[in-house]
DNA sequence: CCGCTTTACTAAAGCGGTTTATCCGATCGT
DNA sequence: ACGATCGGATAAACCGCTTTAGTAAAGCGG
């Protein structure tokens, strides 16, 4: 009724269990005969050898967890994870790592971590202050960071995220918008106030606009899905001083926010320009296309995964430099319409 | 150097293992006094249960598999797995399981599957004579398919792919459309010809079309990416028999054909009728807003992962009734302009 | 003060593999 | 003919935990 074992294959050949391991492991060392009785034996009883005992005497489960901030049905509904994934999944499948994804249980990631099974973690956009931080160096399990700031222990990658958020704001301003809008990330965790990516990204639209001497910029917060995005619009002031340009920390948010200024009855651009970050796969087919600020999602997934495989291969790394951030220049930004009316 | 095993706590503590052992799993079975101490020097020491060993002893890993029948790079490419993952990560957070993802190595499912080390698995698109499907008995392991035909060994969820399909084309029929374009998927892996749920999609479209006796319909093939149903655009006659309206299999095909056509020019819904397939959630922020069939995406991976458990639990299952599906009418549908011109 | 249950704790046998050290017999060189 | 070598196979330790069966001491009623 049960598993078979490596015990019912040894002895249905006649053989130790040692023959039997060596027959999947290291058949070189058996002789052309056995060899042979055993694997035809092991087939016929339909037997596979157990993965988690497997792993636990080899000190090694071909497993890499993935740590994820906040519940599934949240952060999938990000397109962004999945870009990271595929990254990440590219290089898993070649080294023959399996993925583990691992949610905080009740709100904890702390418990979560110590109960999966995995030769390393990837990280995703912890605050340098969460205690799950502490639980991953207390166990000693290879980690690699991304979207935080570098800790001691562990290397992090990050991507440019002030200098794109700069660039997009200097755009918007080199069309000739004052009145901009922000639309910022809610804080991921109860505790914590701002993911280091969102706040680095906040300062690179500041730097510019202060820089500039234009008016401050007004806020509103918004999670990373259309709907989100297309509340936010309605958030946004409405008379005199209604912004003519948004910066959005994310393309979920811009283009909900675009479809509902379109529903609304507005042009963009003409009567609205629009900037995302991300350059998701999708910003580039929307109507308009949507202006963004590029970052390699995917390879930045790569890139953590190469670290932490060579991390686990007990080769040290260092945190490599930020990945290049970039403006892409869509359809979804233009001079603003009634500039001349409002100035002076 | 190496980790703190539950031994060194049992000498640190002077006690047996069974005692620390006891100490996290049934305090109540230990004095007030040791359970302090043990504990006390657990912490101290940095103790953590080895989650494999645990898993081992227990026979229960507290985790699942899904069975990703391509490359994680294809298939998080499609905002459907995302979706499915929503419901299915729903459901683990709930019974506090991981997700463990699992695709083929070097284009095999059979030795990922053997690899993994679960408490179950939900398999995603196995057509009936996939070699994976053995592989899975053989083990014996709970199984629950999704989108394939149900096996007399495992479960099955699907959804009324037929039905859905039908009411699209009978919308477009409707409209009073005639020549009409279907975007089908290519086929997953190299034996397998149709998954059986795109297979019956087609059905679908076809039972409908041939019904209202309307003119054998052009097919063109694409994957479910917007640059793919881009291309696909391309593919499309152009001449007198041009199609005006299109039913695609997946709304990211569709939804890259509705921009390409934009991009030549066409309006939609006047000159195109574009009907997509999935209703994910960017559909009803495109531009127009995408007709769809909607299927319940993260509400068929809940039940997926609600049989699983119980299967897990000993409980037999029956594969449920197919889940509803049906049409979304939005804006990317509308009569055919030139329909005089063209009939008689 | 005695047998009987509780309470607090432990020894040891798994769980299902891998791996080290060893053993045995046959071939080899001389 | 004899020790050295080597290919083929194995016994037993080990990976780190859970759990069963059991022991010793303490508490109990009579």
């Amino acid at each position: 009724m049960s598993r078979v074992t490596i015990a019912d294959v040894a002895s249905a050949a006649g053989v130790s269990k040692t023959a039997v391991s060596f027959a999947f492991n290291n058949p070189e060392r058996l002789g052309q005969a056995t060899l042979e009785r055993v694997l035809g034996i092991a087939h016929e009883l339909g037997y596979t050898p157990h993965p988690g005992a497997r792993a636990l005497s080899m000190r090694r489960s071909g497993t890499i967890g993935v740590l994820i901030p906040q519940r599934l049905s949240t952060v999938f509904a990000n397109p962004f994870l999945s870009e990271l994934m595929q990254g990440l999944g590219e290089l898993c499948e070649e080294h023959d790592l399996t993925m583990l994804l691992v949610p905080p249980v009740d709100g904890s990631l702390e418990g979560a971590i110590r109960q999966a099974s995995v030769d390393g973690f990837i990280s995703l956009g912890l605050s340098p202050d969460d205690r799950a931080l502490e639980m991953l160096d207390r166990i000693g399990i290879p980690t690699v960071l991304v979207d935080s700031d570098a800790s001691p222990n562990h290397p992090a990658v990050n991507v440019d995220d002030e200098g794109g958020a700069r660039a997009a704001a200097q755009h918007v301003l080199d069309l000739g918008h004052r009145e901009v809008a922000i639309i910022v990330l809610p804080p991921t965790r109860a505790q914590v106030v701002h993911t280091p990516a969102a706040s680095r990204r906040l300062a690179g639209y500041r730097a510019a606009l202060d820089r500039a001497g234009a008016p401050e910029p007004y806020t509103v917060t918004a999670g990373v899905t259309m709907a989100a995005g297309a509340r936010a619009f309605d958030g946004l002031p409405k008379g005199r001083r209604r912004p003519t340009a948004v910066l959005a920390m994310s393309d979920m948010a811009a283009i909900g926010l675009m479809a509902a200024a379109q529903a609304a009855g507005l042009k963009i651009p003409d009567d609205l320009s629009v900037v995302g970050y991300d350059d998701l796969p999708m910003a580039a087919w929307t109507n308009p296309a949507l202006t963004t600020v590029r970052q390699p999602i995917v390879e930045k997934g790569r890139l953590a995964a190469r670290l932490l495989i060579e991390r686990m291969q007990g080769r040290a790394v260092e945190s490599p430099a930020p990945l290049g951030t970039s403006l892409v220049v869509r359809a979804s930004t233009a001079h603003p319409k009634e500039v001349s009316g409002r100035s002076s």
